[in-house]
DNA sequence: TATGAATGAGATTTCATTCAT
DNA sequence: CATGAATGAAATCTCATTCAT
């Protein structure tokens, strides 16, 4: 009984997918070259038109599932967040290093197409993701803090740091994809990166009226 | 008696320089066109070559004083830095906020120019330059870091939280740039951040031996 | 006992030629896509392969009933016709009434086909069916004024008027074909256009010897 | 003193413009190849975008004048029409002939870009070129029609006879540039034809109310 | 000092067609 | 009976670069 993701058990389809990986991490969607990707797996360019659709197709290919399930835990964790306020992150370290773990975890599940999701991307129509993903991320944190701000006389959300601290949060996933490409060594690099972000975000998150 | 400035006081050249710095603005350097460039200069692309050696070049006509005069502030800075330790961090907060605010000046008072040397220039032979001043603040308070250890019994540089401490750093003012088109803005943006960073240094830059 | 019709009583086939006829009109042959019209039908390209020839074979398919049908009744009445002399234009309006009306049926009873037939095939083998229809009727025409003409000293065939309105003539059953879906409203419209198209002939079939 | 247009004495644009029309004339627009045009000019594809923006601009270069040539006149007559109404047909036949031989005559100026624009431009921007002027003529002719009507009791404008009729006007010159080369036979042709039309809009321009 | 012309190598994409299975 | 895979040749277009003048 097989389902229908491991029906297509074909082999050039593969081929083509892993060859794509390889150029595209090496060069990047835009600069990536359709005829090289088709040429080192050994077939003609309009090969890659019968399995996908476009370079934007074969691309999908390449990092849909791997954005699937990025986006899973990001709407399964940012739908909680959202309905706590920013005094857990006084109390609750634990809730943060989960999060944590478990992103390190789908991210390095899928090493290589993250890296292209979220790094090499620039020029597809995934392009705008992380762009996305801040924003996302941003919203969230604001409204938090401005719950927060509303107990809090003469405070409101500082919406510019909390801004660029989510660009470094994000940023840092992706500095860590950078730099470590063991699982182990990335967890030790994000945890404290996520205490001092924390910090940041305590510090930082409200400013006086003024 | 002719200044350096106005060496190249040729009007076609400048007005070249003036097209492509709009052109790599917007575009980035890969994606821009020398055809546009130069039509919009009210030339052909066939001037561009007698004025600079091919792409690079020309992206060099529209970078390279902003460079220098960035460079030769870096070299400043951490050409003294390098003789301290990190203890003066805790001491002379003066001192950051000094070079913070000259390194905001030198980067407004070319901003066009700072802004696709830092963050346009993919594809082109300063692509790397970021990277460049990472490696080299790197070094720096990597060696601060260790000469500060070297007092500290069972205490060693940590160099991953400072090597990321300082992307952080640097992309900081490249946030800076893409988010604030105000100078004052920019300053009040900036102050906070370096605090920050200076927090995760102490708090980050040594590590326990294991 | 199986009639002509059902002779290929193959579903695959019907629908492929459902299909296709679907993009032929749309499109026409020369931009249709065998790829879409085997994907509509639930197929692969292949199986076009398989039915057919090749793609003139596919429309082949699809409008060879229709082309057999019309050359039928051309050949029926320009084989009566050629026997007569132009005179009956003016006699035996009756006639062409008929064979406009039995025209008109013929090309309401499988119009889509005839559509692309008469307007969409370009490109295709059948592309020059108009012409050659032209040229059987104007063979015909021709003949009708020359042996009209013997009989008119001083007078011979206007082969150029002739030729023209045999183009007007055919031309207004495929102006009518893109302008009316109702075969009433098309009755209607051919019936005094054939009128003017005789008053034509009948005034134009012959000039003066020079 | 030499004006606008013919400041580019350009040989090779122009042989570029030669081996275009030949090749548009040949298979039309959607089939011409930019490939072959190029290499029949002795140049490579990429020469031609350097003297046209694209495949329809090259085409522009080759008809723009013609084409202009062609709606000036247009313009011009169906300006004037419009002020009259449908009885001039019946009084002034000089105005027709006038018409028709200063259309010939701008046609036989410019005969190949003629044909290739009202004939072979489909695909290129001015595929709808013969649709438009046909709506241009539609609307001069019924409103022509409309104000006759009007002072007459119990009749009213054929919308549909006086729609085919245009279509078979403007065929009838696209058949003219298709079957005659020499101006002085297509005058001869076009003569008849427009007194043939003029028959036809005095007899079907107009119908009984219902 | 610059133009104007042209190259050449590249890009992505489309498509009818073939053929082993 | 039909698929699925792949070809190969074509298409339009973009671009940095060169060079004679």
């Amino acid at each position: 009984m097989m389902n229908e993701k491991n029906k297509d058990n074909n082999e050039s389809r593969e081929k083509l997918i892993g060859c794509a990986k390889k150029e595209f991490l090496e060069k990047g969607f835009a600069k990536a070259s359709l005829r090289k990707i088709a040429a080192d797996a050994g077939m003609t360019t309009g090969a890659v038109y019968f399995f996908f659709k476009d370079k934007d197709g074969l691309l999908g290919g390449v990092i849909s599932e791997a954005l699937d399930s990025l986006m899973k835990l990001l709407d399964k964790h940012f739908a909680e967040d959202t309905e706590s306020d920013l005094s857990v992150y006084q109390q609750q370290d634990g809730d943060h290093d989960e999060f944590a773990e478990e992103l390190v975890n789908v991210i390095y599940d899928n090493f290589d197409e993250m890296t292209i999701l979220l790094d090499r991307s620039a020029g597809s129509k995934y392009g705008g993701i992380v762009e996305q993903i801040i924003a996302k991320l941003d919203y969230t944190y604001i409204t938090m803090a401005e719950r927060y701000a509303a107990v809090m006389p003469g405070k409101h959300a500082n919406k510019v740091m909390l801004h660029w601290l989510t660009h470094v949060q994000v940023d840092a996933f992706i500095h860590m994809m950078n730099h470590f490409t063991d699982r182990q060594e990335a967890m030790r690099f994000i945890k404290p990166v996520m205490d001092y972000l924390i910090k940041g975000w305590i510090t930082y998150a409200l400013e006086d009226d003024t």
